[in-house]
DNA sequence: CGAGCCGTTGAGGGGATTCAAGCTCAGTGG
DNA sequence: CCACTGAGCTTGAATCCCCTCAACGGCTCG
């Protein structure tokens, strides 16, 4: 149901093994231990999981006890909740860098479901490292504070932009936001039709119609498995024009 | 154009009269200081200024360079955001108890535009305050941290209900959160069809069809200025009917 | 009392949904 | 090797919900 190979992280001598793979890390100095200096990675004796997620498998669900929180090394997570008729939203995307799982830190069951859109890369963080960590007077308090904010910007980012106005703006929205989450130069991720309407609240149809459109007007090129070229200087002539024709 | 008059609080001689007016107020328990003892409160040298916000009023603005964190007290606050076409929506509400304006904490600028929906009363609490009783071995970091995690859920639920399926669900789902906004028994704050329109995306001409037509199935009863009686029981089955129907 | 804001209601049009059919493509098994 | 299948994507046609435009009444306030 769900996979979570534990693999193996680059090890050395001379100081902790964990600490050598975290400072070794290529998303440090944007993820939460980007915080700690040397001294502070030697302190990581415990063991910290690398895990790989496949597309479409859940990293945890809504209600489950958390004891971890998890640093996004590469790929895209999705965040779900249902609502009581059954239909599922996507509130949040979460992409290279991201903190998730933060209510584990509270002690407080996770909110929403979360689930690998891309193949994903994690580190697994159990909650008492964290906790022994903040104790002393480091600076990461602050950073786990920081995350925090980004992720409640990420929400309401999500209500202005990608819940609002017509569906065609809507996914022109969507669409500058898979470009940031993108590597770059990279071809972004394309979620399936279905997913996008998820995402931005249309059908599969509306949803289809609409990349169609933007495949004719020269803004996206589809690159088959579910990925795509996006043109930033056609996407930002249709915001434009799209705009306009409003007002 | 803002209303920040500096309201006389509770003094007394034997204790700091600020941490008397702290331990007297109304809703310690749940506001941030209630993570304080009677010890911490004693610490509380600086000065916290207890504000009135008239409706309609802004408390803040997005980008404003944030010295300050607020509580309140008493009142509805609503968080505004304008798309880059100029129309302008409501990613989320505050209420009696919630802290607001935290990115102050980071020394980041506020995210979003903070605006008085009723009479509101806030506590203006400066950052360092926060920082310097921040820096003992008490609980408020992760006190400041269940904040957090509330504002990031409310701004999901408000994707996740709020934005989501047709617009008398939605406005079904607002009357919802409205009645767990208003005092207990008393009447629920009732936005103007306009302000219904920003938070859920619809028209004032569709907003006020629909409330009106809720008003003669019974699950609302106008009370004019600005707000409501509305029937629990008559909203759930109001609910469920519309579940049924889709499904 | 007129001006302006707010709320309501109607009529018409447009955009999204619904229902339906057909397409591509990967995987399976004869 | 190729029919068969099912999942995902696309497109069309009809319907419906919401938006747009418009008019009007109640209310407050200068």
């Amino acid at each position: 149901m769900r996979r979570m190979a534990i693999v193996p992280l680059y090890r050395h001598d001379t100081r902790h093994p964990q600490a050598q793979a975290c400072a070794a890390c290529e998303v440090r100095s944007q993820a939460l231990f980007g915080a700690l200096d040397e001294a502070g990675l030697d302190r990581i004796h415990t063991h910290i999981a690398g895990l790989d997620v496949a597309p479409d498998q859940p990293i945890y669900g809504r209600g489950e006890a958390a004891a971890s929180v998890f640093t996004l090394r590469s790929g895209i997570v999705r965040f779900e909740r249902h609502t009581e008729d059954g239909s599922r939203r996507i509130v949040r995307l979460a992409g290279r860098g991201d903190l998730i799982g933060q209510e584990a830190l509270l002690q407080r069951p996770y909110a929403d479901e979360a689930i690998a859109c891309t193949p994903v890369q994690l580190c697994r963080i159990p909650r008492h490292l964290v906790d022994d960590l903040s104790a002393g007077t480091g600076s990461l308090p602050r950073e786990l504070m920081l995350r925090w904010q980004q992720a409640l910007d990420s929400a309401e980012r999500w209500v202005a932009d990608l819940s609002t106005g017509a569906a065609r703006r809507r996914l022109l929205r969507l669409l500058q936001h898979l470009l940031e989450l993108a590597e770059p130069g990279q071809p972004v991720w394309l979620p399936r039709r279905e997913e996008i309407g998820a995402m931005l609240d249309i059908t599969v149809e509306t949803a289809s119609r609409m990349v169609s459109q933007l495949r004719r007007d020269g803004v996206l090129e589809l690159l088959p498995p579910r990925s795509a070229r996006i043109d930033p200087a056609a996407l930002a002539r249709a915001l434009r024009e799209d705009s306009a024709s409003v007002s």
